[in-house]
DNA sequence: CCTACCGATCGGTAGG
DNA sequence: CCTACCGATCGGTAGG
């Protein structure tokens, strides 16, 4: 009664808020020391115990900043789905004289860049098993990010562009796992930069393993 | 001390021992129904509770088929790990007079086979997290293995089969990226064909996604 | 005396 | 931001 304490019904509580409590321990700050624990150990090996003392100070204390653990795992999903939302909204509005082929090339280059970008939610996002209404939610957002990456393969291959003797479907599901893949090993600052990363993707992808014929001869 | 007790302490207890019990509930099946429990909820999040419902007994009723959670764990593992195992053991061994090429190309297919073959095993295998000693163990183990593909792909570029404008160990996690993504969608008895499939994946990997030129023309 | 279980509960720890 | 707790459930085991 006396504490003006924020209400907190699991789930909801989306106002930021003004800053409060000790700089660098603010709800962005709890949110990506959740996510990158979530990672680490799996949403459901984590517990709130094990992020507070990740944070330095007590489980209850955690509550001061988010409403639930719940919570914290639909933020960094949404981050991910506006995202990757993002990526695909450009490959149909950007249509412009673009072919197919080329607006596919170009959502692959955006997708890499989002993975490498947002690495630790999109991890998350990729690993979700719905377990929960917050874990049903994001796999329903992202199986309708799917059927549109699947539409814009369909439309490469019907108009030529990509090699029509396999299953439209299944050379999505093929092409995006792999980018998807990245999540497992790519660490921002590490020894691949970015830019060749996203690069050797889409060659790799679009072109293949095998050494190209060095101009017939 | 009176009574002939089979020992398990956590880990061990790899005797079959003779079938006993009503038959459709042995060790086998409930390691099935666990793996697949695992795979749609994750490992942490399923409690023998829940596999017990599952299995239609009680479960006190479990711990008479084996020791603990983490062994059924352990063998799932230790199955996927046993076939990936043998696969890369394969390519090593049988290298006759083939190149680095054709021996990776084997590898690809024949880890397609083991895929679809094993979904479940391997797909627990993918998703470990090193949260326990079981899962430390098998990540040291899918280590090796990963560094023994990466040997596979440098030989491969070093040959002169393989594209060398894109670092070998970037390919190699690529392309096993790839393949391994297979266990996010591919079903048994669905709708594509595991034959067809492995020709896909061999097919996409190494000539790539764009429309083969037809003869020059 | 065996197997295949059961109802009840152990000591700890979860999210809140 | 803490101490002190709650209702519930965890993996595993007791006696019968």
């Amino acid at each position: 009664m006396a504490e003006p304490e924020t209400e907190h019904p699991t789930g909801q509580a989306s106002e930021p808020g003004p800053r409060r409590g000790r700089p660098g321990h603010d709800q962005e700050t709890v949110l990506r020391r959740a996510v990158d624990l979530f990672n680490r150990q799996g949403y459901d090996a984590t517990s709130m115990g094990d992020l507070a003392r990740e944070l330095g100070f007590t489980k209850s204390a955690i509550y001061h900043h988010v409403p639930s653990k719940a919570h914290l795992l639909a933020e960094a999903l949404d981050e991910a789905l506006d995202e990757l939302t993002a990526v695909v909204e450009e490959a149909v509005t950007h249509a412009d004289g673009l072919s197919a082929e080329e607006r596919l090339r170009h959502t692959v280059r955006r997708s890499v860049e989002v993975l490498v970008a947002h690495q630790p939610a999109v991890t998350l996002l990729l690993r979700v098993r719905g377990n929960s209404d917050v874990e049903l939610a994001a796999q329903r957002r992202r199986r309708e990010l799917d059927a549109r990456l699947a539409d814009l393969v369909r439309a490469a291959v019907a108009e030529g562009s990509l090699r029509d003797d396999v299953d439209p479907d299944v050379v999505s599901r093929l092409l995006f796992g792999m980018v998807n893949s990245l999540v497992e090993w790519y660490r921002p600052g590490g020894s691949v930069d970015a830019a060749v990363l996203s690069d050797a993707v889409a060659t790799i992808a679009f072109d293949g393993l095998t050494r190209p014929a060095p101009h017939q001869s």
